[in-house]
DNA sequence: ATAGATACATTAGATTCTTATGTATCTTTG
DNA sequence: CAAAGATACATAAGAATCTAATGTATCTAT
């Protein structure tokens, strides 16, 4: 089962900003995969969405990169910027507290009427 | 504190769904006061959003509607169609399936690297 | 050799919201 | 009693954010 589209709309950033705080650099693929991983393959980022996500939190300089080369290959490491330490901490709180609102709201019982 | 827009994305037609379960029929007006009074002004939502997401739901036949006059004044309200009942089980276990998988990415905790 | 995985990226189109606007009625208050 | 604010519907332009498709290239396993 993966989740219907339009759940992750909102989340995405969030999620990202979090892993780059947990795993201090990571590159995009790994990013996929990771969440991919760690939330039994419900959440599955998809490229389009991701490297654009990525490039909006360097333009705005919440990350910063560093490009390394495996044989060939490109990598780009993703890691916080100071900034991004603390937009990562704003994000997640209240991403936090909204889905206490959230459960909140499915959990109201029927009225007696 | 009003969440940032994009968190409510994907998730206002089940909110909707989700009152019209509980109280069986509500008008457009009233939900938008029953989500900011049960939130504490946290989530409001907007006429913008709210209508087009009413009619669609509608026009998917997950709701149906009766039209009433207080006094001169037209008030539309909507109701569960047998097939809304069950895509309102649907989406609000997926959505707080999906809240637990959030919870549960956003508290990873860092690896010592 | 070939397929599948790794790794970057962009683009057209879909979806879903915000903001603004429009219409009209009812209620409260100075 | 006029004006402001609340009630109540609705639409439309534009922004934001995703999916799906496509492209390029390298590495690895069969």
């Amino acid at each position: 089962m993966i989740y219907s589209s339009e759940l992750l709309k909102g989340t995405l950033k969030t999620i990202v900003l979090k892993l780059l705080a947990d795993n201090k650099k990571m590159y995009g693929y790994e990013i996929t995969q990771k969440v991919k991983e760690l939330t039994l393959d419900k959440i599955q980022i998809t490229e389009g969405a991701l490297y654009p996500t990525l490039h909006a939190l360097e333009s705005d300089g919440l990350v910063t990169t560093e490009t390394e080369f495996i044989g060939k290959r490109v990598r780009k490491y993703y890691s916080l910027s100071p900034s991004g330490k603390n937009k990562t901490k704003e994000k997640v709180s209240e991403l936090a507290d909204f889905m206490d609102t959230m459960k909140f709201l499915l959990d109201i019982k029927p009225k007696t009427a």
